[in-house]
RNA sequence: GGCUCGUUGGUCAAGAGGUUAAGACGCUGGCCUCUCACGCCGGAAACAUGGGUUCGAUUCCCGUACGAGUCACCA
């Protein structure tokens, strides 16, 4: 027998951001697709009009594109078990709910909603108590004549348990009668998205339902689904959830109040696609080899099922950080400054520096692109500081050796014409010998001079070759007046 | 509350019936160094809990605690 090709999908609302729980989901169906050679489709589920927005789906593709993971069918690019929208698939679920009318495994519900509203409180009925289940043929032909508004429900079996053994969980049994009568059609028209999903993945081929636990507990009814059209079941993969940390430590589903929570928001960031799809991707889940960095065309050759966690795992800002110094630290340094010149020319009032030279020193010493601007912020103007900073004693660096630093090197600087980094460095470096004091003692109150900073992104030189002759002079002869 | 699922350092996590219980982030000591960063070498830090099963359980089973999910005409 021939093997079932994989079809996975990913098969979002498109209510406005891909959350970073979306992503990840996207991105294990995709994985799971692609490392088996099958086929990601993708499949947009607006089935709530209410939360329909606008632009959403163009949002949807421009993310996977950033990322690299390309979907194989989708509105876009249809296959051959179009359409890929939802909403325009309606006849194709009303004729499925007609097939369970009739073979009596769902039924006509007219109960409004202010009388469901009042059982909420009861807790034998906690949802619903079944009142239409068995209404006469006659009285819902009344009914339906006389337009009575009505939903479509499930009819589940009162008795018994249902069972599936999911991929990453095993075996999960839930007892029949704790599962409700679900609505599969709603009064306006639409399917539920319970309905649409087993009715779309079946049409779709779709062979592994990748999706969040929250939908756990709720397999039985799928599969209940399954078998009153007598269809086979896919194989399903439930990721376990992603949580965010609170301030106080507790941790919850990750949500807005915990930061930047979409790939979008991420993005703007300053965070690297391919860091962030390498990250998410550890979320729950890891590779037999130690190893963590991974593009998307690895992950696909190392990615199984079989690795994916139970528990959940808590969103780590300062671990996304790293992984994007690492991705920034493996790009080639022209990528870096394109990706960089931006942040760095809106970072700086002058057009005059060389940019390239700025560029070259921020690479290593940030994790992120919007670090860029409180790094290189005081090329603009020296920051104040106290006369405190000169003293340093791992430099060996004093008020008053600072003092003839400061002024030595004055007269030195102003004398060298070409002011390149190796003429200004050997200047500086024989005025320590002839000061009798290590080289520390003579760059370290110059930088400060320069700076106003304890800590900057290049040493003393650099700042020299970056600031020009002029400027380092005016901030030189700025600090020796402190004194 | 009912049902379902989960629990290895602060976080991500590997792991097996017998291990000195990996590794990464973060924190931290040192080296390198014209500061910082990078890099390199170290350090602190964990099997929720009570019962079984077993020669031996952190690993298997049951209970407890804690956490989470779900109980919509949302997905």
């Amino acid at each position: 027998m021939q093997k079932k090709q994989v079809r996975t999908r990913y098969a979002p609302s498109p209510t406005g951001n891909m959350h970073i729980g979306n992503l990840r989901t996207a991105l294990y169906g995709y994985l799971i697709a692609k490392s088996s050679g099958g086929k990601f489709i993708l499949r947009i589920e607006d089935t709530d009009q209410s939360r329909f927005c606008e632009g959403a789906v163009d949002l949807i593709y421009d993310t996977l594109d950033k990322v690299g993971i390309v979907c194989d069918e989708g509105p876009k690019n249809p296959g051959k078990f179009g359409p890929y929208v939802q909403s325009e698939r309606l006849d194709i679920y009303r004729n499925h709910a007609k097939k369970l009318l009739d073979s009596g495994d769902a039924y006509y519900c007219f109960c409004t909603e202010e009388r469901l509203q009042s059982l909420k409180n009861d807790d034998e009925f906690a949802g619903y108590d079944r009142r239409c289940r068995n209404l006469s043929p006659s009285l819902i032909k009344k009914k339906l004549h006389d337009r009575v508004p009505y939903v479509i429900r499930q009819r589940v079996p009162l008795e018994g348990y249902t069972s599936f053994v999911d991929s990453v969980y095993g075996s999960v049994t839930i007892c029949n009668k704790e599962i409700e009568d679900q609505i599969l059609v709603k009064a306006d028209g639409y399917p539920t998205y319970n309905f649409a999903n087993v009715v779309d993945d079946h049409l779709m081929g779709i062979t592994h339902v990748v999706r969040g636990c929250e939908y756990l507990t709720s397999t039985p009814k799928y599969n209940l689904l399954y078998e009153s059209f007598n269809w086979e079941k896919p194989l399903y993969v439930h990721l376990p959830l992603i949580l965010g940390k609170n301030k106080d430590g507790s941790t919850e589903k990750l949500s807005k109040r915990h930061g930047a929570v979409s790939f979008k928001d991420l993005t703007d960031l300053g965070y690297l696609p391919g860091a962030i799809i390498n990250y998410v991707a550890f979320l729950g889940w890891c590779p037999v080899e130690n190893r963590e960095i991974f593009s998307l065309e690895d992950l696909v050759t190392v990615f199984s099922v079989e690795r994916i966690g139970k528990s959940p795992a808590v969103f780590d800002y300062d671990k996304l950080n790293w992984f994007n110094s690492e991705y920034i630290k493996l790009m080639s340094d022209d990528v870096f400054y394109n990706l960089s010149e931006p942040f760095v020319k809106k970072a700086l009032k002058s057009s005059d520096y060389n940019f390239r030279k700025i560029s070259s020193l921020l690479k290593g010493r940030i994790s992120n692109f919007s670090e860029i601007k409180e790094k290189i912020d005081f090329l603009n103007e020296c920051c104040d500081y106290s006369k405190e900073l000169f003293i340093n004693k791992k430099s060996k660096s004093g008020l008053e050796s600072s003092q003839i630093v400061l002024k030595k090197s004055m007269d030195i600087l102003e004398k060298i014409e070409n002011f390149s980094h190796e003429s200004v460095f050997d200047n500086l470096k024989k005025l320590a010998s002839d000061l009798g004091v290590k080289i520390n003692t003579v760059m370290w109150p110059i930088r400060v001079a320069l700076s106003g900073l304890s800590a900057t992104p290049g040493g003393c030189t650099d700042l020299l070759e970056i600031l020009g002759k002029d400027e380092s002079l005016r901030r030189i002869k700025k600090a020796i007046g402190m004194f």
